[in-house]
DNA sequence: CGACCCATTGACGGTGGTCAAGGGCTGTGG
DNA sequence: CCACAGCCCTTGACCACCGTCAATGGGTCG
């Protein structure tokens, strides 16, 4: 999810990029859009989403620093882009990430390895979206965000009583779960009945009993 | 999403390649496993899936002739793959298909490329699975499925009344869309009652008014 | 012809969406 | 420093879409 690259690749690839700054809720990559660029994110956090014309809205992932941005593209992007916060990162032009790969063919394998990936995150949530239940999809984002956090080592449960930011709006977190922001509410506010999680304030969440909250995911038999 | 290979390209490949004949019904890759191959179908169809402990299935694809297979996956795989008939395909291991990069580098691009397509559609599958109703579903499947059948060029409407074989059992349409073969069933006979599609019989489905459908599928105001 | 499987249709119920009111936090201005 | 506005979140009441359960229909194969 974070850096896939070196920092010495990293270096050489931003050599032939423009560093840009964006303004909270700056939208920098339009769907259907011609797709021109590859973005690298360095600072800040990027939400990216699909759009139905009377403004159903469903995120399909979340990008921060290190992001590789760009590849889920054909000729014309498939998602948009959104600025989170403050943020910077270093695009470049299709044309020349080729160039970039003559260089340094061990990119395009990393490149690859980051599709996969990305591919293996994506399945992940069409299953979640497909199948769960809406206290399934908060239980398995929670366990999903601690990974991403690094609270705990992919696959792991996280020590119970651990404390995770969450710097999301609940709309935020309705678009990316297939709910609205009611059952988001109602559903943390049930785990939190159950005292399997806590909730200090709204960005922060205590995961009072990982290994209920996996049962929960994982709809555990 | 059918061969992105050259046949040339695909001599060589799967000259390091055992090759593979498959029973219907045949489960070759399951979710969880380490993920030791690379497939490429030769013939016949293929459901990708993932599955929760109580029964619960997500299709995340269909797989046909000159199919890649096998990208969604890290240390182990993120899916399993089921023969959907006779299933005759070739088989490579991921050491072997790093010797092939070595000597046939333009096929590193080429995945790349089928990655990037696999990540294209994944996307537009989660916004159906988290955000459209089940006439939706069902209305975006029928036009996605006539592009794949290439009945229709990428992104065009087909003409009207073209007739389009439909080669999976409703359980599968249900899996594939988060539904239930109760709600498949109930769609398809309301665009039939609608005079928006025809159904000669279960296999085969007419497009009627494709425009229509495809206001419908796009939720357009 | 009958058995079996799958699809369709109907009746009913539940999960989650919609609509609306109330609460808490933050920032601003008097 | 307090008051108030505005925003977001929470909670409640109600409702609708879709899931569940069950009966029927149709096609295929023995």
């Amino acid at each position: 999810m974070c850096n896939a690259l070196t920092d010495d690749e990293l270096e050489f690839l931003t050599r032939a990029a423009q560093r840009v700054s964006l303004a909270p809720g700056t939208v920098f990559v339009e769907e259907g859009e011609k797709a021109s660029y590859f973005y690298n994110i360095n600072q800040g956090n990027v939400r990216l989403f699909k759009s139905l014309p009377d403004g159903r809205r469903q995120i399909t992932g979340f990008a921060g620093p290190g992001y590789f941005l760009g590849l889920a593209a054909g000729e014309n992007n498939a998602f948009s882009a959104e600025a989170m916060d403050h943020v910077k990162l270093c695009r470049f032009s299709r044309a020349s990430l080729m160039a970039v790969f003559e260089e340094l063919p061990v990119l395009e394998r990393k490149l690859l390895d980051v599709a996969m990936h990305e591919l293996v995150l994506a399945q992940q949530q069409m299953l979640l979206l497909g199948r769960k239940t809406a206290i399934e999809r908060i239980a398995s984002f929670l366990l999903a965000w601690a990974e991403r956090l690094e609270i705990c080592p992919a696959g792991r449960l996280p020590a119970p009583n651990a404390v995770m930011k969450l710097p999301l709006s609940r709309t935020d977190l309705a678009d990316y779960l297939g709910l609205t922001i009611e059952t988001v509410s109602r559903s943390l506010s049930q785990l939190k009945r159950d005292g399997i999680i806590d909730i200090p304030n709204i960005h922060e969440i205590i995961l009072t009993r990982p290994r209920a909250l996996s049962e929960i995911a994982e709809a555990a038999v």
